[in-house]
DNA sequence: TTGTATGCGTTATCAG
DNA sequence: CTGATAACGCATACAA
């Protein structure tokens, strides 16, 4: 292993010096700093990132945690975490998966990006010693990152206007949570600006709820409707409920659903998605924590990606 | 930060009998023993793992390579890597995630774990210069863990037989691995030991690849035929088409999924799969190269775990 | 601007 | 069986 003294040597300097050219360069005189630089490359050193840790009282481990309630078979948030590890592996930072509320404090960590949260999870964050941002909306004032909810089905209840579909159906999912109120507020808001009347269904996420729901409510629907589902995983289950119901899609019923990750493919005919930026996302969490890590706790605020409208086949 | 220090100041030995506690306790007394075992849980003393690794030269971090081919969106994997990241996260370890090539020498790692390998991926294993362990069956001698492919088709294969389908067929995923060349056997073995022709469809992995199959051969199809998919993916494609031709599943055609991670439970009906341990195949995977690595590269062998029928609506 | 001494928290080695 | 000392690789504080 090649170490700072190695390189010292090579270069006929003292330690101190090669450890400044990689962290203060401007403390040192240009022709020294080549000398060092040129050691470094000949002999292939990359600081060890453990001894660095150690005098620094870091950890180069950050923690995800996954509150339980969460379906970690979600494809979600496998893009997420890579989107996270991306970042991290850049910065020779590890990640902890954490899935047990007792692993939390346990062990060392230089802070923790939490997903899957509900509100009332929230009274846990103070006890962290260690800097973090959620992922996912919060009126808590906790730094976040998340898709611009509300955008996001707006988009998608105007593209279903300008696809001359007369009714638009919301279906949401059964959670007190600001993501659901900011999904259905895009909903409603434009909706009214077209001066249509809201009609909104909640449900838990999953396909087979929502194929109950559209069994057990289909004679209600009227042709050209287009139903906005605030997840893939329920448009996938009106979309089979609507085909088995003998219905038309996308010729007399549209579905537009809300992730763009995976299971819109698995949907036949594929689905017409919001697609949130998720992978982005995580490498956003992921830098803003190091960041925050980096500047000792300061704010790193909250921020709302752009979701794209994918046109796909489940609507005309 | 409590410090070994500081427990031994408050137990009034030295740091080493400290360390030796936790180390070896064999080393020293008992009396000794539970009085800086007292001191360690008065003071909720945890060891630095950062320090450790420094002495150790260890790292305390463990790459996991996903090779680019792969779908890191698929289910499947999520399981997997929580169920490393619990082993891991147990001895302080944490985690890297790789999926870019150029990453994998780059860092710092005590091991690998290594998933997605091809064949032709094999030659680049020579250049690690740490132990490692791969996800998935190979015959040239590498650490691996995987289910037992070939049992679990053949579980599939006297299932459907038992539900007096009269033909089966087995529709595979196109790839020339010994995965795939397992699951095949089981099918093969088990039909003719019931004087069965064989009949095996190859595909890419795609729901909609599974789509097009049917509608094209599906005249040639009769009632009473059993298919036996390579993957859940595959056999939620295969079901949905049957189903567009208007055939009844599970009446007059049964559908058997492979994997048992969240696509099965999204397909209507739900699907009859071979369900595999992935979880525990994670946690083995960490098992065994943590232990691959506290015993500096000793060999862990090849591991195949049992797969489980799961039956639900896609069978009669 | 550069170098020396010291310490981060732990463990191996060797002496007592 | 127990303790003092040095070492892991690096960075901060201070001296030159």
């Amino acid at each position: 292993m090649v170490t700072l003294s190695d390189v010292a040597k090579a270069a006929n300097v003292s330690k101190m010096t090669v450890s400044r050219v990689i962290n203060h360069p401007e403390q040192v005189t240009p022709e020294l700093r080549s000398l060092v630089e040129n050691a470094m490359a000949q002999l292939d050193y990359h600081p060890n990132s453990i001894a660095q840790a150690l005098v620094n009282n870091r950890t180069n481990v950050v923690k995800f945690i996954t509150f339980e309630d969460i379906d970690t078979t979600e494809p979600y948030y496998m893009n997420l975490i890579f989107g996270v590890a991306r970042e991290l592996t850049k910065k020779q930072y590890a990640l902890q998966l954490v899935t047990d509320r007792t692993q939390i404090e346990e062990g060392r960590t230089d802070g923790y990006l939490i997903t899957g949260a509900r509100s009332s999870d929230y009274e846990m964050f103070d006890d962290l010693k260690k800097p973090f941002i959620l992922f996912g909306e919060n009126h808590r004032g906790f730094d976040f990152v998340d898709t611009d909810n509300q955008k996001g089905v707006k988009l998608a209840t105007e593209y279903a206007l300008s696809r001359l579909y007369k009714r638009i159906i919301f279906i949401g999912i059964d959670l007190k949570e600001p993501f659901e109120y900011s999904r259905e507020a895009g909903y409603i808001n434009t909706s009214q600006k077209h001066q249509l009347i809201p009609q909104i269904y909640r449900i838990s996420n999953h396909s087979h709820a929502a194929q109950k729901l559209i069994e057990e409510h289909f004679a209600e629907f009227k042709k050209d409707t287009c139903f906005i589902c605030a997840s893939d995983r329920i448009a996938i289950g009106v979309e089979r409920q609507l085909q088995a119901e003998g219905a038309r899609v996308p010729e007399d019923f549209g579905v537009i659903g809300f992730d763009g990750v995976f299971l819109d493919q698995v949907a036949n005919p594929k689905l017409t998605t919001i697609r949130q930026p998720i992978f982005k996302m995580g490498e956003l969490l992921a830098t803003m924590l190091l960041q925050k890590i980096a500047q000792s706790g300061s704010p790193q605020g909250e921020v709302l990606l752009e979701p794209t409208l994918i046109r796909r086949g489940s609507t005309r």
